[in-house]
DNA sequence: CGCAAGTACTTTACCGGTACAGATGACACG
DNA sequence: CGTGTCATCTGTACCGGTAAAGTACTTGCG
């Protein structure tokens, strides 16, 4: 049983293999009649349709655009800001017929999907920028849209006001009369394992994208301020509790407010702060980042930067499409690729205050 | 600046193609010398590696393999179920080396990914079976796992016990005292607008598929039991309350509990109640379905039929590379496609009580 | 009636690789 | 020294389509 192809029904009706293809793909070029008969011939025949492989190489595009994201897959589905921003992606990307496909960037076994799978551009997510595959793709010469990822002027970015948006939040604090903040953020796992607190800064430990914007942002409030920060390295998805985290709150000139990377990290500080019987925020002012959708039917409506995470979503995704499509039609230089920033902006709700003793 | 290809490098090098070729894909078959060479050229030239399309074309297959879902990609995203499956099936893949492609059932201007797009193999998740979409993947034989779907003897299946897990939860219902009893499922768009709450069996409407097996589930237990059941029709993902649901709850002859879809429905449920001042489980018990695991932290720790999403979507990824790795080698006939059929279990939480008036 | 302009289909070449069957030369062995 | 084997490289065909140019047969029209 061989594979049904355009030949077959081509022989089967005593025409040539053209003429089927046009059937398919070109009717103005045949008679209705033939093309009916064509038609009629293919279905019965069992024939799919053209062969889409055959197809992407020979007209140069294959109808999906990636999204490559470093970390795990499971991370993508599980963190409500990737998922959410993923969707939005896809849901951008829906009515164009295009399909999404999801990248990893590791090669096993001699295989890497970002070297190795066929797409037509890509989105650049949650990705170490020096990361083999984000090589890969741009070695490939692909359409490529980087999100949150450091600004590179020869690739279109998008990108939220990270450091504008992390000013806001340390300002806020210090309005508030605090001195005493710890600063809570995921470092690339260089260092030794959980990296206890440190406190003043420490410039030695590498920051990954987003946060050491943040931080900066942060930063660039507090040392004018001359407040007294400590730093505390929590990676990203904390599962079951955070021991650096707890051992600064217990310590006895523990900070009166955190600022967290996430929200999500948020939400560990306030369970860590509420285990060890602080109130927040009372006891501990906390801030998170993202406006993380799931935190917003809280007990404690969250202190935390809104960025528009679906709106990032659909800009990357349409700056992707507009790429894509500008390459097709070969536009020789269509100007700079676009560097977006958009706006971040705190939003206080309920979990900060004034420090109880001021 | 043409594009850079084997034969870019075979020129450059004054070696055949077929032998840059081979420094690629199979390295024992020249000398190391000539291939440090021509890998080095390679790279000098900027070639990307062997064009995924070209290569997909002859070797057969594509190094994807495709979710397909009838419904829109933001459903996958922001339904937490849906979301873990997802998550599961990319976790199952990652290690394979093959990238996940999203594919939607729509077809626009011409094009339709299902038919259209290269995969090696999909998934057919939340999907109406009788779409085009599912046709189309049918017709170009491609390894397919069905997953949620009704039963097709031809195509590996996978699937929880829907109709045991229902009734299950249906004798509970019935084991303390329940006798009016509100069943809250979707059903497929054909009916009216938001058709109303029938009291009875309502056999005309059509119920999209594991729900009609949750509805059976039901019933096996409710007839036998004589007792008064009456349907609600809710689809799926409700955002902003139920006009349908809150009808039923304030009706006079309001049932002393609801059995729902889903535990997104089971929430809507609560919620309906609490707004209408009714205590739950004392004025109404409610059972959901799924054992989502965002309900886990909920106020009302709710009563419900757990499945293994994750489980599931690791062994529909894992039957479908298993489809994969048959159909590669040929195997002439690989057994009948596998049938699996997961377990669903009673999870009893505190939003189930006997009825008020015992 | 002769020629330009369709219409309907076919031929040829190519997309960018890989499989497979040589071709070539070095080297070992009887 | 003939020849078999191995390692290394080359030539050809083909994967399954499509673009573009070509052929043959109408048709319109001055």
């Amino acid at each position: 049983m061989t594979r049904v192809t355009l030949q077959t029904i081509a022989d089967h009706l005593g025409v040539s293999r053209m003429t089927v293809s046009n059937a398919f793909s070109r009717p103005d070029q045949l008679s209705s009649e033939l093309r009916r008969r064509i038609l009629a011939a293919a279905d019965q025949l069992g024939y799919p349709g053209p062969h889409p492989t055959a197809r992407a190489l020979v007209r140069g595009s294959t109808g999906a655009v990636g999204v490559l994201s470093t970390d795990p897959f499971r991370f993508a589905f599980s963190d409500d800001v990737a998922a959410r921003f993923i969707g939005a992606v896809a849901e951008e990307i829906e009515p164009t017929g295009l399909a999404l496909t999801l990248l990893t960037a590791a090669e096993v076994s001699g295989v890497a999907p970002a070297r190795d799978v066929a797409i037509d551009g890509a989105i650049v997510y949650s990705s170490d920028a020096a990361s083999p595959a984000v090589g890969w793709l741009r070695r490939r010469r692909l359409p490529l849209v980087f999100v949150d990822q450091p600004p590179d002027s020869g690739i279109a970015c998008v990108n939220i006001d990270d450091r504008g948006g992390a000013r806001a939040s340390a300002r806020h604090l210090l309005e508030f009369g605090h001195r005493r903040i710890a600063l809570i953020t995921p470092a690339a796992p260089h260092p030794g394992p959980s990296s206890g607190p440190g406190v003043g800064a420490d410039a030695t430990v590498p920051i990954p994208f987003p946060a050491s914007e943040r931080l900066a942002g942060w930063m660039d409030e507090l040392a004018p301020a001359g407040a007294d920060v400590g730093f505390v390295f929590q990676q990203h998805p904390p599962d079951h509790g955070s021991p650096a985290i707890r051992r600064v709150l217990a310590s006895s000139l523990r900070p009166t407010a955190a600022l967290c990377y996430s929200d999500a990290i948020a939400l560990l500080v306030v369970r860590e702060a509420s285990a060890l019987g602080l109130r927040v925020p009372e006891d501990l002012s906390v801030v998170g980042f993202d406006n993380s959708p799931l935190m917003q039917h809280l007990e404690m409506p969250l202190t935390t930067v809104h960025q528009d995470i679906a709106g990032k979503g659909r800009v990357a995704a349409a700056t992707l499409i507009d790429a894509i499509r500008a390459y097709r039609t070969e536009a020789p230089v269509p100007g700079r690729p676009p560097q977006l920033r958009l706006p971040a902006e705190l939003v206080v709700r309920a979990s900060t205050a004034p420090p109880a003793a001021a």
